[in-house]
DNA sequence: GTAGGGTTAG
């Protein structure tokens, strides 16, 4: 290699770059040469192309080569080209590199340190970037110049930071700069001081493109679509005309106001004025069809890119990761890969959600370790709760919970992550719990996020008296007029059995969408009042809302809890030829059930068998419900043949098989759905009942022996008991299903859940007040008919919400008509 | 040799 270079002697550097390139490590001899070479070049020419060097550095391997050359040619203290030294790494994205050589430099000049800065602010570590600025002022003799405050004002991360750099420019005399200038009218905008923003471009001697598009994008950033727009008007009035930038700036606000038509008048212009080959505009462009739900053109966007860079693939992967096609964005991820574009972190945010939407546990874990692996669960917190969410979405609640620990910082979102990951599991007592762990934690403010994941938790257990706690701070924080706040509060008012205040509500906030709808809707069918369900969806066809499935869903349960089988069939026809939905499982389990329950099997049976879609145990087991409630053996016994090909694991479908089974008197087929159900080692879902008493929700498990006050509520059990038998009341073993003697089975019917919180209820509350009990799970037959006779011989209203409805208990009836 | 205004997120 010596020899190779010797001979190369007063050739131009770059004629032997390529060779360099090839050399991977400098061997000393290859050292000793380089030096030689450039001795002796300098020798024979004064003015070395070291600005073609510099462009020549493509990576930072080839930067520290010519680093190395210029060591060894004894110019690295050359200001000019230790400079462009720092400048180099910084625009190949080596920061750390570029302050180590800035802090080589022995002299410095205003270049160096303004070189420095930006190499700081372009990697967006604007802390050092301001730092660096200070360093300036107080360790160099240098002035700052209309140079340095461009790229420090774009550091600033507070007001109070920008207005001290304001004072710095007006002391030094920048501000007719009119980048310097730009850049005050973009921070005092980015920050929402809007007016001052404004007059500070009102008063600019000139603007060019740049203070335009600081101004728009100002607003834009801000979310200001309205002024963003007039703006964009008066600019055109003026007769300047918009550039990539500024296109690239408005495109997000179509987005966001909602309003594709200027969004479309945008992509127009930009096809018209050949601002689509811009990478930037095209991606912004992507972006903007996939928050309209357009799929199509942000395909077609994405299809016509000549250049496509990591931005486009992350924009057209959450385009369909966030229009709900998870397999066509995971597709794309897989030729993300093949075109050899390294994945970053909002890859990798999209990933996790793709693989939450498919509820896959082994690609979960995958995810994660691909993540871990890159450190990136330590350098951002928003992919953090991505993984965190991915868990929870999969039914992972553990895995969830290991991650929100092991987060370096957590902020709001994360802990709403975990409130909703354990309300959407069932576990809302959890996610109660680890509201006030957030609460205690101060520099955490609760936000919109915070009341969505934890009303629904409390409307779960009943915790009305909490509920209206959030109510009350949702009011001070001035989000009551949110549509999803609103949703949840009327949700909790309505479950609660608070229905009047679920409709005050439901009238004060914007009804523009379906959710509010299917909400209220969906509280007066668990309160049993179909008709104004039905009532309230004429109010909102009226209202020109469009309803979806879930509105169908909560419309349909509403008829049947009510019995009202025409309305019901009239919906389930109206879903279908007037809105084009087709009925899902949910739908046919609910029709099943409205024609079972109202004695009308034959149809019920007939609906099943002409499904086009294969039916699921949810909607034999509204078959067989309804058998059990009109003494259909027969029926019952093909219902839960073809019940337990689908799905034998849950127990409560035996229990029901072997309650059809006991009403008409056949005991060896109780027995024998007792040793099925055995046998096959059912996995049960806990059964508990809450009540809240004096602003705290205790919960009762069945069997629980734990709560304080145990043993006083086993005797009021006993005394109950004692007074219902002498009214006529007859344990129905048939709910039981372990194979145990009377006594035994008498005694686990005494204790269950829905009796225990019964019991505390009232030991723990002024006589003849009103209990309201919530149970996770259907109430039990026995304890249906037992509460009936405690409602008697205590004279209070019991109400208990089950899974399924509210039943209202006063003197020994339920307002169900024992259709539970 | 140095600068402003631009797209994607839980």
């Amino acid at each position: 290699m010596f020899r190779v270079l010797q001979t190369c002697k007063g050739v131009h550097p770059l004629r032997f770059w390529p060779f360099l390139q090839a050399c991977c490590t400098f061997s000393p001899a290859a050292t000793t040469s380089l030096q030689f070479i450039s001795d002796g070049y300098e020798n024979e020419n004064k003015d070395l192309d070291f600005k073609l060097l510099f462009s020549s550095c493509t990576n930072v391997h080839l930067a520290k080569r010519l680093h190395a050359l210029l060591v060894l040619s004894g110019k690295a203290q050359d200001i000019f080209l230790s400079t462009g030294l720092v400048n180099l790494y910084a625009n190949l994205g080596d920061v750390s590199f570029a302050r180590h050589t800035f802090d080589q430099i022995q002299k410095k000049n205003i270049f160096t340190w303004n070189s420095m800065i930006s190499a700081y602010a372009r990697v967006r570590r604007y802390h050092e970037a301001v730092n660096c600025f200070y360093q300036l002022l107080l360790t160099s003799r240098l002035q700052p110049d209309s140079y340095t405050f461009p790229p420090v004002l774009k550091a600033c991360g507070n007001m109070v930071d920008g207005k001290k750099m304001h004072c710095w420019v007006l002391k030094l005399g920048f501000e007719w700069d009119v980048f310097v200038a730009a850049s005050l009218v973009h921070m005092y905008s980015r920050f929402g001081f809007l007016g001052v923003a404004r007059k500070l471009f009102n008063n600019m001697p000139v603007r060019d493109m740049g203070s335009w598009n600081a101004m728009i994008s100002g607003f834009c950033q801000n979310g200001n679509a309205a002024e963003a727009l007039d703006l964009l008007d008066e600019m055109r009035l003026e007769g300047v005309k918009m550039d990539p930038v500024t296109v690239v700036s408005i495109l997000p606000v179509c987005a966001l106001s909602d309003d594709i038509l200027v969004g479309i008048l945008v992509h127009l212009y930009s096809i018209k004025h050949g601002l689509e080959s811009d990478v930037f505009v095209s991606n912004a462009l992507i972006n903007m069809y996939a928050k309209f739900g357009n799929l199509g053109h942000a395909q077609r966007v994405f299809d016509q890119m000549e250049v496509r860079d990591l931005v486009s693939w992350n924009s057209i992967i959450a385009a369909y990761e966030q229009n709900e096609d998870p397999i066509t964005a995971l597709g794309l991820f897989k030729e993300m890969q093949l075109v050899r574009i390294q994945p970053d972190l909002l890859t990798a945010v999209s990933l996790a959600s793709i693989v939450a939407q498919l509820s896959d546990h082994r690609n979960s874990q995958s995810v994660h370790g691909f993540v871990a692996r890159r450190g990136w669960l330590m350098e951002d917190v928003i992919i953090g709760n991505a993984v965190a969410d991915m868990y929870a979405k999969s039914g992972s609640v553990d895995s969830a919970r290991r991650v929100f620990e092991g987060l370096p910082v957590k902020d709001v979102i994360s802990w709403n992550t975990l409130i909703t990951c354990y309300a959407q599991n069932g576990l809302a007592s959890e996610a109660i719990e680890f509201y006030h762990m957030m609460v205690a934690h101060i520099e955490i403010i609760p936000n919109q996020g915070t009341w969505v994941s934890i009303l629904p938790a409390y409307s779960h257990v009943g915790a009305l008296q909490q509920g209206m706690k959030i109510h009350g701070r949702v009011i001070k924080n001035c989000l009551y007029l949110d549509v999803f706040v609103g949703t949840c509060l009327i949700d909790m008012y309505g479950k609660c059995g608070r229905l009047d205040d679920a409709m005050s509500l439901f009238y004060q906030v914007p009804r523009k969408s379906s959710v509010p709808w299917n909400a209220i809707i969906s509280c007066h069918g668990i309160h049993g009042h179909g008709e104004k369900a039905l009532k309230l969806f004429k109010e909102m066809m009226d209202d020109g809302v469009k309803p979806d499935h879930v509105t169908f869903v909560s419309l349909l349960a509403a008829c049947s809890h009510s019995g009202l089988v025409d309305e019901g069939q009239w919906c389930f026809n109206v879903m279908q030829e007037k809105y084009g939905i087709k009925p899902s499982l949910k739908h046919y389990g609910s029709m099943v059930d409205l024609l079972g329950r109202a004695g009308r099997l034959d149809l019920a049976y007939n609906l099943i068998q002409n499904m086009p879609i294969q039916p699921d145990a949810s909607v034999w087991g509204a078959l067989l419900g309804a058998c059990r409630i009109h003494g259909n053996f027969e029926l019952g016994s093909i219902a839960s043949d073809r019940l337990f090909e689908v799905d034998s694991e849950n127990v409560g479908y035996y229990v029901l098989l072997s309650n059809i089974y006991a009403n008409v008197g056949k005991w060896e087929g109780v027995n024998k759905v007792r040793s099925l159900a055995r046998e096959r080692g059912l996995k049960k879902t806990p059964g508990w009942s809450s009540i809240e008493v004096n602003n705290k929700v205790d919960v009762f498990y069945t069997g629980n022996q734990t709560h304080p006050r145990c043993e006083e509520i086993y005797e009021e059990l006993e005394v109950l008991t004692a007074k219902m038998k002498s009214l006529g009341y007859v344990p129905d073993y048939s709910f039981v299903l372990q194979d145990v003697e009377d006594d035994e089975k008498e005694h686990i019917l005494t204790s269950h859940s829905e009796r225990l919180a019964i019991a505390f209820g009232i030991i723990s509350t002024p006589p003849k007040s009103t209990i309201r009990i919530f149970k996770n799970l259907r109430v039990c037959g026995d304890c249906h008919e037992a509460t009936k006779f405690i409602s008697r011989i205590t004279e209070r209203e019991i109400i208990v919400r089950d899974s399924n409805r509210f039943h209202h208990f006063k003197n020994g009836i339920c307002s169900c008509g024992d259709y539970w």
